[in-house]
Parts: C-alpha cells; sequence; structure tokens
DNA sequence: GACCAAAGCCAACCTATGTGAATTGTCCGG
DNA sequence: CCGGACAATTCACATAGGTTGGCTTTGGTC
C-alpha cells in the first residue's frame, strides 16, 4: 500500500449526462479530477426549485473537501459526458507537496472553493439579471482559458438555458430574454453548445468583474 | 517559541462597532476567534451596493482559511463592540488534535463555512424575500442556541435592518415589511437589538429549513 | 433632559423579472 | 426520412420587490 499504492495508475470513471457523480451523504474516500466534462452540484428545495451551487470544469478537482470530510454533502450531476480520475484519500497523501494531486494542492482547491463562493453570494444577492449572466459568462471563459480550452474567442458551452437559470437564480425564459439582449448588441453569442466572446472587455464591465478589487467604505461607516 | 508561545495566554483585542477586524488583501499570520459581539464580512459593489457574505458570531473563528492563505480576501467589520482572542498560526499548529483552536478544529470551522454558503447561495437564489429572512432567523437562532446564548425563546440581535437587507439581498424597505407580517403573525418579534421567537416551527416551515435533506431527481433527468 | 443621528416605519408609485402556455427549432436514433 | 424529446423562443399578463421621500421613534451623549 506504499509503493504500488502511490505509483499505480489511478482508476478512470466515466459518467453519462444525467448520471450522479455523487448523492447526498454519500461516503467518499476519495476525490475526483475531472478530465472532460462539467458537472454541477446542487440544492434542491422541497417544491422543485434547484440551484445550482457549484460547477465542475475539466482540471478541476471536483469536492475536494471531500478528503477531509469523506463524505459528500449535496448531490453532483454530469452535465455532459464526464470522464473524471479517482484519487483515493491515501494516494493523495502520499503524495510530496510539490507534486500533482498534493495535499496542499487539494487545500488549495478548497480555498478557491470558498472564495469563489463569495463571489457567487454577491452575484445572487446584489447583481441585476443581466449583470449575473455577463459575470457567469466571464468567470467560465477565464477558467476555460486557464485550461487553454478556448480558441480565438470560441468554447465550448454545455450549459442549456436551464441550467444557466439553475445557476443565476432567474427563470429560463428571463435567461433567454438577456442572452438575447446580448447578442444582439454583438457581446456574446451562444449556439449550439458553443459560445463566442464579441467583446469580452463590454463583458466584463457589465458583469461587473472587479478591475479595482478595492474596497471601500462600508455603508453604515 | 516553542513551549512559551504555545503556552502563553493569546492575545485579546477588541474593536468598536464599524471597526475593522480586517482589511481586503490584509497579510494575516492569526486567526481571530470572536469571544463576544458579531462581525460581517462583505463585498462591496463599485456603485455602493453591498453583500454580507458571512457572519461571525461569538464562538466563531473569524476567518480559519487566513490559517492556509495568510491572507484575508475581504473586509470584515465589527457590527457591534467585539471582543476577539489572536491565535497566531504557529500556536494553532503547535496544539494537539484533541486540544481547543487545535489544526483540526480550524479546518472543520473552514468546511462548516463551505457548508453554510452552500446554503446562503440556495437561499439568494431560490427562495423568497420571506423565505430567506426566515431562514436566516432561524440559522442565527440556531447559532446562538447551540452557544448558549438563547434564554426561553429570546437572544440577542444586534443586526438593523439594513443589515438584514445586505445579507439577504433585498431592500431596507422589504426587510421592513416582511418583519412587519412575521411580527403581526405572531412568529417572531424583533425589537431594540432583542429577538423572540414566539413559533419557531412555523418559522422553520416558512424558511424552508430541511426537514428532509434528501434529494429528488434533479430538474433535467 | 435636550439634542442629534441612526434606525424604524409608511405610502405611492414603478419596474425587473416571473408565469403559463403555445410555437418553433434541433438533434438523435431507428 | 421520420418521430420523439428536449431546447430555444415568443407573447401576454401578473407580481414581488425596488425606489423615493417623508415622518417617527429610539438611544446615546453632553
Amino acid at each position: 500500500m506504499t509503493q504500488d499504492m502511490t505509483r499505480a495508475p489511478s482508476q478512470v470513471c466515466t459518467y453519462r449526462r444525467h448520471e450522479f457523480l455523487a448523492r447526498a451523504d454519500e461516503r467518499k474516500d476519495y476525490v475526483l479530477r475531472i478530465e472532460e466534462g462539467w458537472a454541477a452540484q446542487y440544492r434542491l428545495l422541497p417544491d422543485g426549485r434547484r440551484q445550482i451551487i457549484t460547477l465542475f470544469l475539466p482540471g478541476d478537482y471536483c469536492e475536494p473537501q471531500w478528503l477531509l470530510q469523506g463524505r459528500a454533502t449535496l448531490p453532483i450531476v454530469a452535465l455532459t459526458r464526464v470522464r473524471a480520475r479517482m484519487l483515493p484519500h491515501s494516494r493523495i497523501q502520499a503524495r510530496a507537496p510539490h507534486e500533482e494531486d498534493s495535499m496542499i494542492r487539494v487545500l488549495d482547491a478548497i480555498l478557491a472553493l470558498l472564495r469563489n463562493r463569495e463571489k457567487w453570494i454577491s452575484n445572487l444577492g446584489r447583481m441585476t439579471a443581466t449583470e449575473r449572466l455577463c459575470n457567469l459568462l466571464c468567470e467560465l471563459h477565464s477558467r476555460l482559458a486557464a485550461r487553454n480550452r478556448v480558441l480565438q474567442d470560441r468554447c465550448a458551452m454545455p450549459l442549456t438555458q436551464y441550467d444557466f437559470a439553475d445557476i443565476v437564480g432567474i427563470s429560463p425564459v428571463h435567461v433567454n430574454r438577456v442572452l438575447q439582449t446580448l447578442r444582439g448588441e454583438g457581446l456574446v453569442d451562444l449556439k449550439g453548445r458553443w459560445m463566442q466572446v464579441r467583446d469580452l472587455v463590454a463583458l466584463k464591465r457589465l458583469g461587473e468583474v472587479p478591475l479595482d478589487p478595492e474596497p471601500r467604505v462600508p455603508r453604515a461607516a
């Protein structure tokens, strides 16, 4: 369980669209690293309203906190066909700090999640529908770019308008309205599972993507 | 720096209302444990819109992730007079796992934050103003109860209606409307920095506080 | 015990976004 | 090439919640 465990090629698993990578409260003695495809973690209200909490893209660790808590808290569903690598906890712990899939890297991923949620919370709480969508598109664009998955100004965009709705907390109909406008103004074009970003700067401006991350005085002061 | 460092009584600091416990991007080589008072972490949009991301109550570690990232990401402001204990990283690392303020405890706090944000995201994204407020009130009630700060059905409630607004993402005026209704229906009474919970069950029901945490089939399936 | 600022409250009006339901487009397997 | 299912689009109408502005109460301070 030392040499073999840490050297052996880790297991690869695949999921079809709509298949679960995790269910709520399931035990997990591994962490996934997504190689291909998209997945979403969500919460469901009793009456069927759904809110997507996290998006997992290629290269992301899917639920790094499984390492620490040993179980899933929310369901995770594949939005496309997904290929992922299973990284058993033991394997991660055996890695040297600088190596791929080491403890440090996974902890870092947890911190990144935490910070991303700060952003999502302020999006949902304080931004308009248009701002939220632009902000999301910018986020996806930059995450994909960081993984070399943007060619020219085009990248894959497997999310349906229903998915968008469940991420930015608006209705599917309104998603459609906003996307039409953005398309009309020549900012982005979503068509057939692909996104073409025509004016990234304008998109960032609309999405309030922080150019100056400096805080001001709080309202109360 | 071994014996002395880990045994010496850690430094206590106090902040007045509206004073900063942290500013964005400040270096932090300690974690705070709130002993008394409330604090809030927030994001500010360029035009002044504010969204509170985290509330820190007595007993909470204020920004456990400072341990891992060594710096603050967002400003934290005192909502009341606050007394907090400074726990230097070195001190935390020197603790045995079962002790107070050990590494494990702090990591646990990070995970708790992560999970709490899942809830806040789904609140903001998919619940109505009334649901959000009820849910928040339930959360605060239970967090205070866990720290033995609820007597009978009363507890301190230092948040102003502006604060509520910036937490649940609605306008202060609407906070007022909703609170009036809740008061009128005999569910809760917010008056002069105190909250009296008159019907906790009804409050939880309105706030969608999960009675069955089981997930259903996602919309897409 | 008067004063001031902050917090709470209220009403009239307005708009961003939701809802319901029907129509069209697209893709995939047989 | 056809049928079915899902996705996108449209439209008419409804409403939750935002905004503005003014008034009142509260609580802390000198």
